[in-house]
DNA sequence: CGGCGTGTTGATCGGTTTCAAGGAAGGTGG
DNA sequence: CCACCTTCCTTGAAACCGATCAACACGCCG
């Protein structure tokens, strides 16, 4: 397995929300209706607490390629996704490059150390996200112990997921690979309320980064799952689940 | 690539911190002098907390092969090392199985989330364990700060080094696999103050499962590193980096 | 000694990559 | 509206790498 060479992308924008905030429709945020606060980082707090957030917490809207942080940027970035999917991507020097995670809405986005790994986080769809500043995030969670607990407790999990998923790329076929992907979109479309057809938020390069596979290889999965009717697509990101026991099985995940 | 059934293995025996004490070697622990206590959780600790900390710090020794937690026993087991290495094993109920992470001297055990997921930590050489309590350790974390953001960061780090981890599952080529991990090792030794030969700390075939290879795949490779003179071998874990250079290059790693 | 667990070496097979070409979707300008 | 382009995706044929099956070497203990 020679490594492949994805080609050198030129760098994404950067979305920074220092300049042109009223463009970028950055607005306060009433944290008591919003739509993620259960299960994700705000769901434990007390309503105090959710009162100081609410002061600090900006929405902002970060359109599909965008870079929300990472890259030459030094500035820290913490945020809840309100909606849409964010991609965390390893970029080597050479131009060799991997997602190694998703985050989907309800999740958080800033837990990556700002060391030497090359990780940044980019924008797979368009976003809306519930924003915070570095200084304001730093203090808030130098005063709450609640948050600094939830915050671990998320950390910790993506931790296990990142683990989940070194065995999909270690030891799954590519079939089971395309499959366990599929599955767990869905998985998360549904946990957001979203029956029926399913958008896969990522292109067929990205699949490929996401999965170590190469896109040729993605394209033929996706097509041999249509034809054992296990699945069926219209245009190039929807995808309807037509027999779900069928991609269990064909994902070697448990049955949930 | 079908996937490898591993053997079921014997359950490794549970070591019990509740039984037998007197024979496991269980005594305080004056954390002033500990070896590992700069570049540890406790290293950023002031005195006075770490006085605390001796208080309910417990020595404790396991051999190797032996569980550190996970499997059926429920209590959560906090540690840091002292000596020894800790693997951190994903068994599925099927008998595949894959080592997702190693733990080295100054590492924390106790990260993983008592969820789902099937992870277990077992002993890969002997161990000497700093050991906490569950009750002891959560009032510790509940009552300092310092030791909260320090496991905060700890565990973040151990997220990077998973997701550094899928670069090598997904993207690497059976040579550069076991070139990383040598190189890995010989890295952890090196911090620990040991130059010259290395031990390596897994067997061949924890070697594969951690590499996600076959062994005979992972011994070919070392003889091919041999034949190239970048390392040489004594017996079955002794191991001499002649040119580490080479072995960098070979790895396809940063130069650090 | 013979049995057993572990590691090495050899030969073959198969899945994924690689290389190469063709097709569908979307945009632009005439 | 259609030719033309670019981008993204699909399909085909061949090469390659690691898995698989199989035999053997080594250390260890009874």
């Amino acid at each position: 397995m020679k490594c492949d060479e994805t080609d050198l992308r030129k760098p994404p924008k950067v979305a920074n929300p220092g300049s042109g905030r009223s463009a970028q429709a950055v607005m306060r945020l009433r944290c008591q209706q919003c739509a993620v606060r259960i299960g994700s980082l705000c769901g434990a707090l007390p309503n105090e607490v959710l009162q100081e957030l609410s002061r600090v917490a900006l929405r902002r809207r970060v359109r599909a390629g965008q870079l929300v942080s990472g890259g030459h940027q030094r500035a820290k970035v913490f945020a809840v996704i309100v909606s849409g999917v964010v991609k965390i991507v390893n970029a080597k020097p050479d131009g060799r490059q991997q997602i190694v995670g998703l985050q989907f809405p309800s999740d958080f986005v800033g837990a990556q150390s700002i060391g030497k790994a090359e990780l940044s986080t980019e924008a797979a769809t368009d976003l809306d996200l519930c924003w915070f500043s570095g200084p304001d995030f730093t203090a808030l969670l130098r005063d709450n112990t609640v948050i600094q607990q939830a915050l671990l407790a998320r950390v910790v999990g993506d931790l296990d997921a990142a683990r989940e998923w070194m065995f999909v790329l270690g030891r799954k076929s590519a079939q089971e690979r395309v499959a366990s992907l599929l599955l767990m979109v869905a998985r998360r479309s549904a946990e957001a309320g979203l029956t029926g057809k399913l958008t896969m938020p990522l292109s067929r390069t990205e699949m490929a980064d996401y999965l170590c596979l190469r896109l040729e290889t993605v394209s033929r999965q996706i097509a041999q799952l249509q034809s054992r009717s296990i699945i069926a697509t219209e245009g190039r990101r929807l995808f309807t689940v037509l027999d779900m026991e069928a991609l269990v099985h064909a994902s070697e995940c448990s049955p949930e």
